[in-house]
DNA sequence: AATATTGATTAGAACAATTCCAATTCTCAC
DNA sequence: GTGAGAATTGGAATTGTTCTAATCAATATT
């Protein structure tokens, strides 16, 4: 769907240590493993894909790892009414849009202009710092 | 901040018996409290606040009646990162701004003209329902 | 009006996703 | 190499919500 959206432009390794944190196997495996199979999984989901491949780490581990990378901005996290959490490599500013027949989510480029428009409908003194846009909707795959 | 947000046109009582459901006293009452205080509750302020008129209503039944209510559009659900499901009695389309220094939520109507263009910007296949849009930010509030 | 049928409420148990905790292991600076 | 701080681990704890089975209420049937 999305060819080639962006990825962080400096190597994990420097984004973790430049944040004061080390760049470990289970935070590199985990990281490649989103962006690998970029499709928004849980945190169950990367666990069970990296098992194989790393099969002492730990499921607190992998919470641990996709917080850290979260809050060094490599990935972000998605969230859809109370289901678990997901995580996505793309930093672009993008949407969301769930597929209610096959729960999937893709990402949906958004022109920088709408956003800024969205944000000037607010009131003068609400700052919004982030947007979040969220489609629910189905799609015509004749796949 | 929002004078008269819509409140359905029909009374509660008729939306949900044209729904097949009864106007039991804990859902009107579930529903007045929304109507009374407009700050996005969750289910277990909800519960509080009502507790003292009905001292035996139960937190389960408010849950109950929350979800009976949302299924007859009667309120919304307004759900953000993974805390607790909030509701809201506001049907118009709107978004929510977090202000994230005091934790409240603010309605903010918008363009119905924004919406369709934020849903023009899907790829032609993408058919959606629904568009959810979250502004995460500060207020200059000097009160 | 009594009774059957179905719907709604209730309290508490169960559940799923996530976080916490305390112990061990690793890494880097010296 | 040693010591200090960071990271990982497995399991227990927590949180928000849903489920369950029993009771209660309301409407329909006779």
């Amino acid at each position: 769907m999305i060819e080639h959206a962006s990825i962080a432009s400096d190597s994990p390794a420097k984004r973790l240590s430049d944040s004061g944190l080390r760049a470990t196997p289970q935070r590199e495996l985990v990281y490649r493993s989103l962006l690998q199979q970029r499709d928004h999984p849980t945190a169950e989901e990367v666990f069970a894909r990296i098992k194989s491949e790393m099969p002492t780490i730990s499921l607190a581990t992998v919470y641990n790892c996709l917080e850290t990378l979260v809050q060094c901005h490599l990935i972000r996290q998605v969230n859809h009414e109370r289901s678990s959490t997901r995580y996505c490599p793309n930093l672009r500013p993008h949407a969301h849009f769930h597929d209610e027949t096959t729960g999937e989510i893709h990402d949906v480029d958004l022109p920088a202009s709408l956003v800024e428009q969205l944000k000037s409908t607010l009131p003068a003194d609400f700052h919004a710092s982030t947007v979040e846009i969220t489609f629910l909707g189905k799609t015509d795959k004749t796949a």
